[in-house]
DNA sequence: ATCGCGCTACTACATTTGTAGTATTACGCG
DNA sequence: CGCGTAATACTACAAATGTAGTAGCGCGAT
């Protein structure tokens, strides 16, 4: 597939990590999906997958009564590989990162050493 | 110091790196110090240190000649955590992305070691 | 065949963000 | 002590983003 450079703002993004959870769904199941304290209009739902729709984002893939169905266009791979980068960027590379991490306690020792050991058996 | 709810703008964040890099700076110290083809405008990084300011999180120390230095207000972790945490929220958790780091060679085994024998010292 | 209800398509609008111009002020030099 | 130059303060504006209303169409039940 062609080099995705498809800018999400933050909304859509939300949108997107229910689409990749649910592989296929209508506005009503994103909107319903969606998790916070207001939830937005369903107007307002439809709104952000138009635009991703127009971005390339998503694709309409059937139809079930009079409700289209929709599901994504792009990997979420690449979408948190952009995303990483970018944080990357600023904290000045992974190493830095993951230290941070350690740092503030939102990974442990263990899981280091857990994700050292399932690396070596991966790459073997 | 209060918590920290100051919400940054690309941009507004490539502004600040610059400012803890540097300390203290004028306007014209930041403009030089960004990095792009296309060099934003004397004005435009202006506007950006001015809502900076605005949102409490940079402050003017002194002046020299007519013109004003700035210095961060907030700290490089309390943004860093903030950036983090929301990539955490995306990726489902520190482990996933640690591992998506690895996968995808940004973050090699050395790496690793290397991280946690610094943590098994500092945390000692 | 008809009607209602839900869904889509289209439109609207305030706010935020990126970008910069213009007007004004104030050092520092001569 | 006035002037030029550079910095600041103020204003502007287009594009992106979040948010939602309204009109109208079509499916499914009767």
């Amino acid at each position: 597939m062609a080099t995705e450079r498809i800018q999400l703002t933050k909304f859509e993004t939300e949108v997107m990590s229910v689409l990749w959870r649910l592989g296929e769904a209508t506005v009503r199941d994103v909107q319903d999906a969606i998790d916070r304290d207001e939830r937005p209009a369903y107007t307002t739902v439809q709104t952000i997958v138009q635009r991703l729709e127009q971005k390339g984002a998503v694709r309409r893939t059937r139809k079930e009564g009079n409700a289209l169905f929709f599901e994504p266009a792009i990997t979420r791979k690449s979408v948190y590989r952009r995303l990483v980068d970018e944080l990357l960027d600023l904290v000045g590379g992974s190493r830095p990162l993951v230290a941070h991490l350690v740092e503030s306690g939102k990974l442990s020792l263990d899981d280091l050493k857990a994700i050292e050991k399932a690396a070596k058996k991966g790459s073997k």
